[in-house]
DNA sequence: ATATATAGTTAAGCCTTCTTAACTAAACAG
DNA sequence: CTGTTTAGTTAAGAAGGCTTAACTATATAT
């Protein structure tokens, strides 16, 4: 039992600094970018989720479609999304990232991992493959969570 | 080098997954307080750096000190907040968390514990002294690293 | 003592996000 | 065919966050 409060504090230290550290390099981008917070988040989810349609977008960010409609909007505006007919419903809309928009996230994603490239060049190589089967599990455990 | 790039990847993938899973819940809580997300930070910040002067604020999130002064007077308001004279400094404010304040941080922060604990109960003993070993060294390293 | 720098506040104005309400158009159920 | 539900848009208005600019009060340098 001591054990699983143990290692519970291990991973909740260890939660604290990864995310403090990656949070603040994410606004930071967004930032950068010029896009807000809620319109980058959107791309990130479609590039995590696949094309959608607009009612995804409000169930997901528990927004009202005319919320939805508006931030959609904007990111079609400015290039990062495309939005067209969908062929099976013609009352919905079929949301895709444009290239430009998979650029965006692209490289906010390389911003956020380049710290993780330096952070690996710091380990010795039997840390690392210690670290990576522990991360392996983990991962995995996560994924298999019901939620 | 090729193990370099794996145990990467490996760190990528780990890193989406749970930022992913985090932040969603973290939003969620921050919604369900009614405090705007910007708030959130400035409290979640003062919980991890402690007490602080406004101009720490506006630097540490890089807004004008007059945006630090608008955000820290509704949470002075809110009653998540404490803000007194510095003695050493008349100019200069103290700001503390009041006990609602590190109570409202409390219970975030224990709302994102709480699916660590679920995650560390489907591990059998012995993943948890291997992954628990990994995360110490990669705490270690994460914290030591130049920025 | 005087001038300048620092810490913070306040107000006006802009932009974003969100909501409600009224609307169009397509799908579907009887 | 008709009525209803579903997908999405648009407009008006409230609220939050941010900036600049003008201001007060304290500290510091010469």
């Amino acid at each position: 039992m001591t054990d699983d409060v143990q290692f519970s504090q291990t991973l909740r230290v260890w939660m604290d600094a990864f995310m403090h550290r990656s949070m603040s390099g994410w606004n930071q981008f967004a930032k950068s970018t010029g896009i807000s917070m809620q319109q980058f988040s959107i791309l990130m989810q479609m590039h995590y989720k696949g094309p959608c349609g607009l009612s995804e977008i409000s169930e997901r960010f528990d927004i009202t479609a005319a919320a939805a409609s508006q931030l959609v909007d904007k990111l079609v505006n400015a290039g990062y999304l495309d939005r067209a007919e969908d062929p099976n419903d013609r009352r919905a809309k079929m949301l895709t990232m444009s290239p430009a928009g998979a650029d965006l996230i692209k490289r906010g994603l390389d911003e956020r991992y380049r710290w993780m490239e330096k952070l690996t060049a710091t380990l010795s190589e039997q840390d690392q493959e210690k670290i990576g089967e522990a991360l392996i599990l983990l991962t995995r455990a996560a994924k298999d969570m019901p939620r």
